[in-house]
DNA sequence: GTAAATGCAAAGCTTTTGCAGTGAG
DNA sequence: CTCACTGCAAAAGCTTTGCATTTAC
């Protein structure tokens, strides 16, 4: 969605100066669609600005999410990573803390939840990339036997 | 809930060895109910098991978290803190990408969630302490004047 | 006794910071 | 022209790993 000029726009609106920099950085995350960690942004980026340096690619993944052009994603052990904030984009994962699987899915429950949390407590969350943990299907029945837990 | 004993034999179940590391750092995340990062966890548990080594509590507290005896909680910028699985102390945190404020809620929203997706997905997801990033009331109403950054 | 767990020390990552130079507005 | 932004290099975390030693079962 959305090439250049609208993405400039986007930055400038938020009192950001529009350099090469994050330009093409915010366009890299727009073209992948999401879901990228600082390093990946920095290769992919260096490609299009050979001179971009891997800590202006932090510096301005940390603007532009306090900005709320990106949401952060926090999964497991993995370095945190970033996304366009794009509701219309929402798809949610849910990683499984046994057998690692991550399930994409897309649901109506994650909006209630959302919309509930802003009529109790006026809070706004952002569940459009939104990770869960927890146990899949699969590990769940093989858990009977090897119950543990 | 629950002291040194019970712990112990949770611990068992789990097919662990019990071994007095493993108990003491049980049971330190145990009596602060939880939210804990693991240099934290070092810190205390060191204080009654001084010998106690930071590599012995990462692999412990890994172990732990995949056996289900603990939940990993990811927040912003900050290191993977960790909390006793109980679901019986659920709440949850909402965090401010503006301000920073955390608020915690405890809300029926994220069982709905949780139950939802058991049954769209077969997915036991792990909501007793999940924690939300998103934007609060007040920054968002002095939103539309302080737009900028 | 044996496999698992620990301690220690070292390395590997990701992320941050200070500062001088550059460039967007 | 000015101040925000960038590049560079160095440091600061946080976390993992290999290996010898200890220890729970």
């Amino acid at each position: 969605m959305s090439c250049g000029r609208q993405l400039g726009e986007r930055l400038h609106q938020s009192g950001f100066r529009v350099t090469p920099q994050r330009s093409v950085i915010l366009e890299t995350i727009a073209h992948m669609d999401g879901h990228l960690a600082a390093q990946e942004v920095f290769e992919r980026a260096r490609r299009r600005l050979p001179g971009l340096n891997l800590a202006t690619v932090y510096r301005t993944l940390d603007s532009l999410h306090r900005a709320g052009l990106l949401d952060q994603l926090h999964s497991d052990g993995e370095p945190v990573r970033y996304a366009l904030h794009d509701a219309s984009a929402a798809h949610n994962h849910l990683v499984c803390r046994r057998c690692g699987r991550v399930l994409e899915v897309e649901s109506d429950a994650f909006r209630r939840l959302a919309r509930t949390l802003q009529r109790e407590s006026g809070f706004a969350a952002d569940m459009a990339h939104l990770t869960l943990q927890g146990l899949c299907r699969e590990c769940r029945s093989g858990d009977a036997a090897s119950q543990a837990r």
